[in-house]
DNA sequence: GGCGTTTAGTTGGATGTCCTAGTATCGGAC
DNA sequence: GTCCGATACTAGGACATCCAACTAAACGCC
């Protein structure tokens, strides 16, 4: 017998005759454990330069675009996250004076951030301990994170 | 060509020359995608009961417990959250009239929650919602949801 | 041109999570 | 028996996220 609580939970389920959505119930809940490890990795590399993942994938995101500058918008889409969560995280990089706002050259309703000098550094530096101390070992072999990922390409739809 | 941001990420990494680590970026910026998008599912079913999955899970435990009742450590333990975090959801659990907190009958370092009459009746009607609404149709097919899970238990440890 | 609808972003409030630090208690070494 | 480290939980603070409501500007239809 194994003493993992998925499993336990799953040996519940079947026995309270759900079965049909045991499967389901331990998919759901084995994603979200492995998101909160990953999570704690992720940001325990990212705690010397000061950002959590959020926060680096917006840097990120304006490192690997063309002018180092995006509209809000089209962050908060890119990520799929929601707009006054990029307000927020915004609001963070440019106090810690990573990125800048700037006005949108044809539309006055939107706003750009833009990524400064030291916002290309640090996210440089981040990704260079994240390569190294994660991504390139997540603790899977290689063909079996190249099979997980096609398999959550299905849910990401 | 894809329009899938996590792809264009990858091709990114990969003109960089971060070979070795683009399969890891893709796969944990893909887990963090899919545990949101799965949360979003979950909470909005969960909504009309006024329970995160957060505390649902809890109210689940208790549910199994033999007795009902666990102490504080024993539950974060299990659901892999950090103590204060139980703290915190326990003390919304017990204003909702869900869990009371109990002395421990040989530690009194401890207390126990122990879940209610009312807490019994909303894990069995939200079990049934969420069973119904995601957990028998997650997203994909049957068998690649065995195949996901058995992956996801190999980073589970 | 004028007006209603949509879109972009911000603000304030509620919740949840973690961290650090603190108190109370247990249990073992001596 | 006493002390010291480990354990159980709580308190307060920093962040991140979502929601609802708001302002401002663009768009579309007539």
């Amino acid at each position: 017998m194994s003493d993992d609580p998925i499993q336990e939970a799953r040996r519940q389920w079947v026995e309270h005759g759900w079965d049909d959505a045991a499967d389901g119930m331990v998919l759901v809940t084995s994603i979200t454990r492995v998101q909160s490890l990953l999570q704690q990795r992720v940001d325990a590399v990212l705690k010397p330069f000061d950002l959590t993942f959020a926060r680096y994938e917006i840097l990120q995101l304006l490192f690997f675009s063309r002018r180092g500058a995006l509209p809000m918008g089209a962050i908060g889409r890119r990520l799929q996250v929601h707009p006054t969560s990029v307000t927020s995280a915004i609001d963070r990089l440019e106090r810690q004076g990573f990125v800048v706002r700037e006005e949108h050259p044809t539309d006055r309703r939107a706003r750009l951030a833009r990524i400064t000098e030291e916002g290309l550094a640090v996210v440089k530096s981040a990704t260079a301990a994240l390569n190294e101390d994660v991504f390139a070992a997540p603790g899977l072999p290689a063909g079996d994170v190249q099979a997980l990922t096609s398999l959550l390409e299905g849910l990401r739809r």
